[in-house]
DNA sequence: ACGTGCGGGACGCCCCGTTCAT
DNA sequence: ATGAACGGGGCGTCCCGCACGT
């Protein structure tokens, strides 16, 4: 069997599409003509174009190597910092870049798409929950110290860079983020003494 | 002199229909009726809509307070703590919050708008510049220090603080990046002794 | 009995606007309209008016009675006589009279428009190639005698009346070449001794 | 002055325009832009792109040589002779073949351009007229001789020729017309004995 | 009972021929 | 004499629903 279904081939069309052109941007033809799937069919298996993105964010998250953040074998900083260095270098590698889909979802975010923005909203915060629980380990039992703070000056700066690489098809924000930003936010982590 | 011309309403209802819809999303039609302009008025002032995205980049370039980047009555550090503090209020005044220009252009652009990828380009390298400019001179003659990188850093903290805000509608990306980001980076910056 | 397509449809009032107003003046709102169909219905049977007009000329091909052409029953001159006698009269019975489609396409003919151009100059050719069969067999074998240009010669003679009758809205000109130039271009076919 | 004025430019560019593309297909701002005259200062000088097209009608019977219809110097049927083999000499030579700009407006003309049918339909009665003295001439006193008919039939005869070369953007039917065609309707006029 | 071709109308960006006010 | 206003329309595409065919 070449392909599993024609819904898992609408999906991954559909991520391809909107991570490149943008969720807009994209539409409903050009996402069953990269699938090979009929024109007709696509409603078979979503009822609207945003539940198809909901579906692609949803399978983003997993893809990004959260895992890392829980994994036994590391530090606790070591897993924030293994984390960053493996979806940044990733964010670098394809071509053209085409940035992070969730900052490419929020920026085109409005009223008209609530569910896409409570996905992402969502997305981040789960995002940002696995990072501050590595941050207050790595500060140890008592210290005062904001970790949920920390952990989204963390996501921030790495959207930050993924937007401007995007932008510019350049790998040089990821460099910047990986060398400059994230050793600095990091070092603001108390250290147990 | 003929009719008084409508192109600062189109140039307006342009960049408020942009900011709050995204580029793509944004008809012209949109743009004409908010502007109060027949429809065929927009092509005397623009030869395609990327034409009146280029000007409403151009324009908002000149509204951020980069001015303030160049003070004479502020040290260097303080002129970049008072132009980030300014643009991030400003930023998270709107209702609802729209983001950055800049970084929403930024997620949207594809090869389809190269002329829209370079100007946000050369945005962000006009911006690094004097954000530089002012880094090195507050580190002081003879310091090793990479200026450019840190203004980059600079401006991808607060870019991704802009999107977060926009796709949660929020005013905290904005708080977590004056009162965390901006000041664990700007003590990077090496104190001339 | 399959469910009535409205392909059918949109080509019969193709061909009907094309004919009246021209391939350029035609628009495709109009073709939708006479054919009673929504406009987006257009393109699910269509790329594009172009190539509905390509399909259109290929279907006027085949109403042109040129199967008389190569009617066993009728002796070669007799055939190209009764050829363009029904269709000169046929060009004269509509009201407007609208002309040879061939003739207003090929005068409407131009670089933007390359496969119509085509379809023109091959339908002219497969024309020409008809008559000039006919003319050759009448001719006899064994003499020497320019079949293809004499058949050129009785296509454009036709042509051009068709579109004087057109401009003027006039029978004359259908008149002027049945019983003038017909019969003296056919004059010139030398007959087997 | 490199132009004389304004005016002429118009008109020059309008005939070029309206040969090259076709009335309909040619758009007053094609005009002006080609003509380098401001957009709006159109209508200062022509009511409408109609009245436009019947100035360009009315300098392009000047530009045939119809005067040669006319002249002294030659016998009747030589006029004849030599004013086709000239218009259609002319026809072939530019690059790409243009057509007859009296048998293009005349494909395209419809109940919308009453005035352009008019000027039309009045140009081929002129023309005829003129070949039909020097025919009637030519057969000399006292024949009975259809020299409107057989005008008319040159004339169509020229005109399909134009249509087809004009699609075919080739030279081949100017050949016919003049090697094939016109010897064998200027055959049919009587020769005074 | 499912999967899809086609229907369906609103809308995309852009340009039309024309008139107005300066 | 002209640059802009003006509204309607150009062709093509949008996202989506329906009803038929297997």
């Amino acid at each position: 069997v070449p392909r599993p279904s024609m819904k898992s081939a609408i999906v991954e069309a559909g991520r391809d599409e909107f991570h490149g052109l943008g969720y807009t941007a994209t539409g409903v033809a050009a996402i069953t003509s990269r699938a090979r799937v009929p024109k007709g069919s696509f409603y078979n298996h979503f009822d609207s174009k945003e539940d198809l993105a909901l579906e692609v964010l949803r399978l983003y998250v997993m893809e990004q190597r959260l895992d890392i953040l829980t994994s036994a074998e590391l530090a606790p900083l070591d897993r924030v910092r293994e984390h960053f260095s493996l979806v940044a270098r990733q964010l670098g590698q394809s071509e053209p870049i085409n940035g992070c889909m969730f900052a490419n979802f929020a920026a085109e975010i409005s009223d008209e798409t609530p569910r896409l923005r409570a996905s992402v909203v969502e997305g981040y915060a789960y995002w940002a929950r696995l990072l501050a629980d590595n941050l207050r380990e790595a500060a140890g039992p008592g210290s005062e110290f904001d970790a949920g703070g920390l952990a989204s000056a963390l996501i921030d700066a790495y959207e930050g860079a993924a937007v401007r690489a995007r932008a510019s098809n350049s790998r040089e924000p990821v460099e910047v983020f990986l060398t400059r930003t994230l050793p600095l936010l990091l070092a603001a982590v108390p250290q147990p003494s």
